[in-house]
DNA sequence: ATTTGATTACGAAACAATTCGTAGACAAAA
DNA sequence: TTTTGTCTACGAATTGTTTCGTAATCAAAT
């Protein structure tokens, strides 16, 4: 299999990723200054990465206007599920508790966090 | 930065980590036998992985016997801890409540996973 | 001593991800 | 009409990861 699943975007598409799912479409202007803040890549950069996305069917284009405009293809949910499932399996052994865990221990989670998630956990178990 | 954090391993890195963390010490023979139970790579491919992990600093090799004895030199607690941060940072935006959520909610969580999860935030709730 | 088998060493190829320079297209401003 | 600025297209360089063929080394078996 050479074949790379849409939902297992890399490192740079999923930042681009997450600005479109956020502001539903944009251009490449509009992806690339919401990147500078955090990084520094040049225009072209931006634009390659999406021509590419673009290529592999992670996002749509419409080219109608001289000023294409992009579209996240890929579902947030699924392609966050996707990575969730691949940290369980392939750091954690499996054990979704374990990640869990993990998460809540040392990364500083606020008090109304653990409390939403406890309200979650009870839904969960009435089912 | 051209330095990649020996908290950030590759995914095949990841692979053999897991052996090494599980197993203690291993010879190349040892991992690649493990290795080849879930893919198919030669065996000098696994040797090869290891011998750059050694110059990465990954892992520590003992060569004064003809057959080199390997062990992790990362802390697996730590590179899991890593590695949950930047997903959470990555992919869930800060909220390390919603990553717990996406694990739980569609990932086959068992009863007894999420009890001793409930256990386990009562405790931190404690605090 | 010679062969056999298992090991490491080395280097290169294949592939993928990232970055960016340069050119061309086009529209708005001068 | 010319200039200027913004955009896309294209190709190439760079870097990192993964893979494996081949050779050298060494010890144990013959």
């Amino acid at each position: 299999m050479t074949l790379s699943s849409p939902l297992k975007p890399t490192e740079s598409e999923l930042e681009i990723l997450q600005i479109l799912w956020e502001k539903g479409q944009c251009t490449v202007r509009e992806v690339h200054e919401v990147l500078e803040k955090n990084k520094d890549a040049g225009y072209t950069t931006t634009l390659k990465l999406m021509q590419i996305m673009a290529e592999k069917g992670l996002v749509s284009r419409d080219t109608s206007s001289k000023t294409h405009i992009y579209r996240a293809l890929v579902n947030q949910q699924k392609t966050e599920q996707h990575l969730v499932s691949k940290m369980i399996d392939n750091v954690f052994n499996g054990s979704a508790a374990r990640l869990v865990m993990q998460a809540l221990g040392n990364h500083s989670a606020s008090k109304d966090e653990i409390d939403s998630i406890k309200k979650y956990l009870d839904n969960l178990s009435d089912k």
